[in-house]
DNA sequence: TAGGCCATCTGGTCCT
DNA sequence: AGGACCAGATGGCCTA
């Protein structure tokens, strides 16, 4: 701003009684020693001087205007990184909905925005399963539900997304990362059950799907026995 | 100290 | 025109 208000300083002093065209208020188009300048005879000092009032005056507006400008692309910016933040903590607020609406996991360890859309996606999955391993039941005992025969994917691997590829497509934090020691069953993009991680479980898994899959089917055999 | 995660800012694009 | 959405950049915090 500072600097846009010194150039038309200097180019009012530059332009001495030139026409008073605003977009011909340059060095190169109103130049002092022009033709065109050096021939005003016709041109009283008094008018000179009106002249000159009136350009200030023209570019005090222009500078004024610009101010203006400015202000209200500011203002409108701090509006929009309201919104946008807003609009952020809204987000996280549904992540933080999902957080307590999926299974337990260990309280001290709050879920990264990745791993709980991905143990999101695998719930679901696991819940598709559960219903539909509860249609099975109805023509099998339940007490057999929880046999690893039962936890058979019900749709056979699609392409690219056998165990291998499935488990070296998860995100970064799956295979590295220190947050979760369950991460590989949050890191499914597609087929929870190709992994035979999420069925069993690592050694030091705190959660698994095929943990999660009897309990939901401990839940799902109850309601059936009551509804 | 490097790497991961996150919040925030910002400019661009799309939609109403 | 203004708001919503998105992706890139940046800096802070935390942990191994």
């Amino acid at each position: 701003m500072d600097r846009v208000f010194s150039d038309y300083e200097t180019c009012s002093q530059m332009s001495y009684c030139s026409s008073d065209e605003e977009d011909s208020f340059s060095m190169q188009s109103a130049s002092p020693f022009s033709s065109e300048h050096m021939s005003s005879p016709a041109q009283t000092p008094e008018k000179c001087q009106e002249e000159k009032d009136k350009r200030k005056k023209r570019v005090r507006s222009r500078v004024k205007n610009d101010a203006v400008l400015h202000t209200i692309k500011k203002t409108r910016r701090v509006k929009a990184n309201d919104r946008e933040r807003n609009r952020m903590h809204n987000l996280n607020s549904a992540l933080d909905e999902l957080r307590g609406i999926l299974p337990s996991f260990p309280d001290d360890t709050k879920l990264t925005k990745i791993e709980t859309l991905r143990l999101a996606h695998n719930y679901i999955w696991a819940l598709s399963e559960t219903l539909r391993l509860a249609d099975q039941s109805k023509e099998k005992p339940l007490k057999n539900l929880g046999h690893p025969a039962y936890l058979s994917p019900a749709t056979p691997p699609s392409p690219g997304s056998d165990a291998e590829s499935w488990m070296s497509s998860s995100s970064p934090s799956s295979s590295s990362s220190s947050s979760s020691s369950f991460s590989v069953c949050t890191s499914s993009p597609s087929s929870p059950a190709m992994s035979e991680d999420c069925y069993y479980g690592h050694t030091d898994s705190l959660f698994s799907l095929h943990t999660l899959q009897q309990n939901m089917i401990q839940h799902a055999s109850s309601f059936l026995q009551y509804h």
